[in-house]
DNA sequence: TCACTTTTTGAATCAGATTCATAATACGCG
DNA sequence: CGCGTATTATGAATCTGATTCAAAAAGTGA
């Protein structure tokens, strides 16, 4: 039946209104500050009407990490259609990621808020498997790398699982990532521009796995160098 | 004068006694069900008592969490004392790392939710600097780990400061465990046992550094045996 | 047009953090 | 002691903001 149909798309479309408009007031006024009726309000619906498309606020909130990541999963993508080494293409995702993550405040902050445990459950188990499974292509575009190299026999196939392996740089990403955010802390360390220095223990994890060509860590020139490249080819392209 | 200082104390036993209590209510109750007002309560005074110690509630998380750590930093200080190679030693503050991870979930995820920039941003100025004070031991124990060896000639010493050297394997823990809390992410990706990977990644890390003597990463069982002998020798002691 | 279903509405409810006027207590002094 | 002052504790009241739900409106089909 065409009403149906028609009743659906318009229902989507005010729940991407309402994504929308919700980016815009936290970037306006900050996450902590985004109050639901005044989502509502600013959108020309009731309150009532939000409550129909998120069972909660913590609701709204993981489906606006998940519909932002959209711009982040694109940017992944382009690595893979990057003219490069499965060594370089991997560590592009490292850039590339760190380069999002520095131009994206917001939606960093957003999406570290919203994998908390304590809003990750409020959410519903839908919206908690859609979240999720929009992160999937980046999971596609890794292990296409890593079975590249490996068929390439650039990386010693150890038995283990794509993802697997790749496990290690994400870690470094996400853990460099999470001490970044903690205000004041690599301060209180002592540590300057964490993110060359993410850039270096990606090197050194993907020469600990002996992932060929190896990186010589003594030439810094080099790295940074294959940074600019990556910025121009993928990043800026 | 002897009243000032009895009364000093007095507040900070107080203090000690709503920490102890929150602990309790959240471990019985979860983060999210702690109630300023039911805390109070639950210690025979009122809530502005307790508002008298905590500007705000997130600033008594901030507090909660330093103060939790304690038995975190005990554990490290084990490790300074463990008679054992550098490597073997750096290598043990993951284990060690994990092992409370696991051993401590309701502190695991309070650290996590404070370290939300949302959460961490209302506690006071002073609060977040005795929180982070509260982890420099750490530091220190890491630190002293990477001087040794380079001073035993085990580690190249490439002119970068110790926390700087340690950070890689920083990053690989907290990496992974953010990966493992959010809830069905690895599970989503295919991964298992993500503890034993984030082991064998340290080692991989430790040997991409050059940090002798290397790891044979392709013999499973002989990271297995080291992890075993840090959990008999260090942990369990 | 009417009876019935679905959707929208937004004021009312509810939860819970925070405040602050008042009461209680402690302190210093004659 | 007793009294005036200063400090601290109290908890009911306030305030913020998420969530609900009874009533109104809009849609649907005959």
């Amino acid at each position: 039946m065409g009403t149906t149909e028609r009743k659906q798309r318009e229902f989507e479309q005010r729940e991407r209104l309402f994504l929308e408009k919700a980016e815009a007031l936290i970037r306006a006024e900050g996450l902590m500050n985004l109050q639901m009726t005044r989502l509502a309000e600013s959108c020309d619906y009731a309150t009532g009407t939000l409550y129909q498309h998120f069972s909660s606020k913590e609701d709204l909130l993981v489906a606006l990490a998940g519909a932002s990541s959209e711009c982040h999963v694109g940017m992944f993508q382009r690595i893979q259609a990057w003219q490069a080494s499965p060594r370089d293409r991997m560590f592009a995702v490292a850039v590339c990621d760190a380069d999002y993550t520095l131009k994206n405040p917001v939606h960093t902050k957003l999406v570290q808020y919203v994998f908390t445990q304590a809003v990750w459950e409020n959410a519903s188990e839908q919206r908690r498997k859609a979240a999720l499974s929009q992160c999937d292509p980046i999971g596609e575009v890794v292990s296409t790398i890593v079975r590249d190299a490996i068929d390439r026999g650039e990386l010693p196939a150890t038995g283990q699982r794509e993802m697997e392996l790749a496990l290690g740089p994400w870690c470094l990403c996400e853990g460099m990532h999470s001490l970044i955010r903690t205000q004041g802390l690599l301060e209180s360390c002592g540590i300057e521009k964490p993110q060359q220095l993410l850039f270096r223990q990606v090197h050194i994890y993907l020469n600990g796995m002996d992932w060929q060509p190896l990186m010589d860590l003594n030439d810094n020139k080099a790295i940074d160098r294959l940074v600019e490249r990556i910025r121009a080819e993928v990043i800026e392209s």
